[in-house]
DNA sequence: ATGGGTGCAAAGTGTTTGCAAGTAT
DNA sequence: ATACTTGCAAACACTTTGCACCCAT
């Protein structure tokens, strides 16, 4: 197993995740670290991602619209906004009971889920109603 | 608003997610497809996927490897096996009051939510189980 | 001094799109 | 006849990788 060396660039990337809390993408986090180390390569970024990843201090997690990273490494929930890709925690417990009873009832060794909600934040849903005011007529479904 | 015609590449698109009812992805879909319709694109195969998603016909889910496609339209989860891939459907029934609850606490929208569970298929996990027995890969099935 | 890490660019994946020809209505 | 759809290939977006140089140990 090879030994992993501590490297300027790997410190920045986790640095990034832990400071930034907003479940950014590898190009958010490549972005912001140009600001501070102009030089650095996406290549990087993602090669140190991946390694964080698998060392299990930042968790990848996968979106409907891109892969993202979490600083929190506790097992939880994500709630999406499918208008303008806002991602928060969701204020439920982890449901580990479910891992176990879905073991017992396919033979599947469960470790674990993700489960992510998804909806309209404050700010689109509301923006999306004054829209419909002034201007479409409502769509019945 | 377009006017959507049926073609025989649509239908053959929509034929193929309800026959194999694996959870295919666009590539697997097309891979088949070829067999029927040598000529097929996949252009036409990701275009009509999407159009059918859009209609409401087959569902669209994000997977960690890759995306893929379910015949069924009621919402449910799934279990994904992390050696193979294989994805079948989670026999737990949907809680919509979890959209419910997060709509009051957090003043989204929640309009759904979607839950995979993950770990090893019972052929992967005797697999491995082997594999640490006696150093050697078994001969499955 | 070693061999893992970096920057850069090229190469991979998976998906979308422009266009001319084809076809459902 | 009209305009939606197709096949093809080029274009895209995202991620990985080969390589020569760099640097932590």
């Amino acid at each position: 197993m090879k030994r992993q060396r501590s490297t300027k660039q790997r410190k920045l990337v986790y640095d990034t995740v832990q400071a930034l809390r907003n479940h950014p993408t590898a190009d958010e986090i490549y972005l912001h670290l140009r600001t501070v180390e102009p030089k650095i390569s996406r290549g990087t970024v993602y090669r140190n991602l991946n390694l964080l990843t698998e060392n299990g201090e930042v968790r990848h997690v996968t979106m409907p619209d891109a892969d993202r990273f979490d600083w929190r490494m506790e097992r939880h929930y994500h709630l999406r906004c499918t208008e303008c890709g806002a991602m928060i925690d969701a204020p439920i417990a982890y449901r580990a009971e479910l891992d176990a009873q879905l073991s017992k009832d396919t033979g599947f060794q469960v470790q674990r889920h993700m489960t992510v909600f998804e909806g309209l934040c404050p700010q689109c849903a509301s923006a999306r109603q004054t829209s419909q005011d002034d201007a479409h007529p409502p769509e019945q479904d």
